[in-house]
RNA sequence: GGGCCCGUAGCUCAGCAUGGAUAGAGUGCUGGACUUCUAAUCCAGUGGUCAAGGGAUCGAAGCCCUUCGGACCCGCCA
């Protein structure tokens, strides 16, 4: 028993009486109430009903209330009506503690099958590789790993995909710089290559273009190359983009992300993808060739309400516009055509997972990463290109849904931070930009952070050796990191202040991760195993009571954030948690307590917290340290 | 001009999908709690015409309309 098992009995209840009492159907609500003081469970029925019924609503719920007495179960102590017109439900804690607490020391335990296993795409991060991973794309990968695991949680069979752009401008934009801009093909010593690529190639190639046309005429060129392949440039640029995804990968992976699949855009290009999902556009007259005005000569979207305008998909000159790329990469992610990749692995990542790559040559494996339903996390400048395909691949394959767009705002960085990247902005924050050079770097924010945890769990912690202290401030300053990410909705735009962000007290990660060492501190030293077989009735204070309502609400965290695309769900549910165990942890002393069999419920307790913790701190892919 | 998003406490944000009881946190500021299971904590105080106006409703922060303020998107670039 949890609390939705719990509502959904009261819920079956009231319609019971509803139907015995001859009331007409309406779509009631039972919730958790508002405040304490109603008792734990409310159901607003006695309003709806009121007008149908020509009654006060408190009648009508003193009515339902009467007519309840009789369903009362194990878990409901009272039903009442109050005279605002709710009905209003006390739990009977005796029975709902020991379930909860049973329920929750289950391996499985906030799993929820929404999915039926259903097999779902969540695609993320694709960041060209020709750059570091700045603050604005660990928000990407941090909300799509995030809502990989929450779906996982909820029992869809969630495949995992980074799109790699191996062969459009920006790409082009390092070879040039490489092969006639004159920088040297390897980073000075201490950097890493994605990180010289990004910050020295790439922003002083492009700053060039203006002043030197040779330069940006070699451009057009490269990016001619790079989509047909074969040649000597082709070959050097797979090189040069392969080192800078392998170094990309390693942040993704120190954040805690791991994939399934990298899909590599050239391929996709040089498939024969492309030509298919055209003919069947040009077949179904999705597009059509367009003989007069501006578009003349090109390939066209009609427009409509969605589209706004006609979109070009083939330039006059025959050669595909950016937003057709991403037609075939979408029709593939939905099994709609025929797969022409083989498979091989690209490395094996943290767990044993298999990060496998596509190729044109034949392997002899073929691999399924398609899904029923694809979540593209792409940020919401895009939503209009997004809106395109949606309704291409709606065109397509007429299921309502299988391709959604998970967009959210963009990362900004705050005036103070901007100025230490020289740049004066008169107190508003700024867009980041890779080309510009207006970014802060992750492997930057990380080391950062995680030097200044490091201090702190030093200063804590001075027995604990050196290997250990690294390890645990990493934990603490990803956590720190990719809950700040997370915590907010996603149509929130998110203004990074370096500062700001090292502070650590508050509604944080470490605040969570700090609970979670604390529970763990008072189950070692108890010094033995908490039984679970007894009775809970020593559980009977408000801390308590709190700490396990919450510890049974998980479910329906799982189910509402799975449902909703919302991972802020699962880390205010973690925030929560950890407020209620804090709270608790001030004011019951566990291991001093009067008897012995009150420490065992209260070590359960604390066992119950940390498990639930722990799980819904893995769906927003953060560690619990034991110590900090 | 069209589209899309945001506006709730000094600051950063929950709550809005599915209207309902007294609008909640964090931070800031003021004060208090460590010989105690870790003070990255807890407790108390402070702080809000829910941008403005109108509408439908028994009832609106939430739904509808208008206005204002801010961000973003609208290329045969990617």
């Amino acid at each position: 028993m949890t609390l939705r098992l719990l509502l959904d009995e009261i819920r079956f209840n009231i319609q019971r009486i509803l139907d015995d009492l001859g009331y007409p159907t309406v779509g009631f609500d039972v919730s958790e109430a508002s405040h304490s003081e109603f008792g734990d469970v409310s159901c607003n029925v006695g309003f709806l009903l009121a007008k149908p019924l020509k009654k006060k609503p408190s009648e009508i719920a003193e009515s339902i209330a009467n007519k309840y007495q009789k369903y009362k179960s194990a878990f409901i102590a009272e039903v009442n009506a109050n005279s605002s017109g709710y009905l209003n439900f006390i739990v009977n804690y005796r029975g709902f503690i020991k379930s909860v607490m049973q329920s929750s020391v289950r391996q499985d335990y906030g799993k929820f099958d929404l999915g039926k296993n259903s097999k779902i795409v969540v695609e993320h991060t694709s960041v060209n590789p020709n750059k570091a991973l700045h603050i604005g794309h660990v928000r990407n990968i941090v909300i799509g790993d995030t809502m990989a695991r929450i779906l996982s949680k909820a029992c869809y069979d969630v495949s995992i995909l980074n799109y790699v752009d191996d062969s459009g401008l920006q790409v082009a934009d390092i070879i040039v710089g490489f092969r006639y801009g004159g920088f040297a093909n390897e980073p000075p010593q201490n950097q890493k290559f994605d990180h010289y690529c990004g910050d020295v190639v790439y922003v002083s190639t492009t700053e060039r273009y203006e002043k030197e046309p040779i330069l940006a005429e070699k451009r057009t060129m490269v990016l001619k190359e790079l989509e047909e392949g074969n040649s000597e440039i082709a070959k050097f640029g797979d090189i040069i983009t392969r080192r800078v995804l392998e170094e990309q990968l390693k942040t993704c992976w120190r954040l805690g992300a791991t994939y399934d699949c990298v899909n590599f855009e050239s391929h996709i290009v040089r498939s024969r993808l492309w030509k298919t999902v055209l003919e069947k556009m040009k077949s179904m007259e999705i597009i059509y060739l367009e003989n007069k005005g501006k578009n003349a000569g090109c390939w066209v979207i009609k427009s409509d309400s969605i589209t706004e305008e006609d979109k070009v998909l083939i330039r006059s000159n025959g050669i595909a516009t950016y937003i057709a790329k991403d037609i075939p990469y979408a029709t593939w992610k939905l099994g709609i055509l025929e797969d022409p990749f083989y498979y091989k692995q690209y490395i094996v990542q943290k767990n044993d997972r298999i990060l496998w790559e596509t190729t044109l040559e034949n392997t002899g494996t073929k691999l399924n990463f398609t899904g029923d339903t694809v979540i593209t996390v792409i940020d919401s400048r895009q939503s209009r290109l997004q809106k395109i395909i949606t309704k291409i691949i709606h065109d397509f394959k007429s299921a309502e849904k299988s391709y959604v767009h998970l967009g959210y705002e963009s990362v900004t960085l705050s005036s103070d931070t901007a100025k230490t990247l020289n740049l004066e902005t008169e107190g508003k924050s700024v867009q980041m930009s890779g080309r510009k050079g207006i970014y802060v770097n992750a492997d930057y924010v990380l080391d950062v952070l995680g030097a200044r945890t490091y201090d702190e769990v030093k200063k804590r912690n001075p027995e604990l050796d050196e290997p250990l202290l690294v390890e645990i401030a990493e934990q603490i300053a990803v956590g720190a990191l990719r809950y700040a990410m997370i915590k907010q909705d996603l149509d929130k735009i998110i203004t990074f202040d370096m500062t700001e962000s090292l502070s650590l007290e508050g509604d944080t990660g470490p605040y969570i991760q700090y609970a979670y060492a604390r529970s763990v501190r008072i189950l070692e030293k108890s010094g033995k195993a908490p039984e679970f077989d007894v009775s809970f009735d020593a559980l009977n204070t408000i801390y308590e009571r709190n700490l396990v309502k919450i510890i049974g609400k998980f479910d329906i965290q799982v189910e509402d954030s799975a449902k909703n695309l919302s991972p802020k769900i699962i880390a205010r549910y973690c925030y929560d948690l950890a407020v209620s165990f804090n709270s608790f942890y001030e004011h019951i002393k566990v291991l001093a307590a009067e008897s012995p069999d009150i420490i065992n419920a209260r070590l359960c307790l604390v066992w119950s917290f940390k498990e639930t913790l722990v799980k819904a701190l893995s769906l927003l892919g953060i560690d619990a340290p034991h110590r900090m």
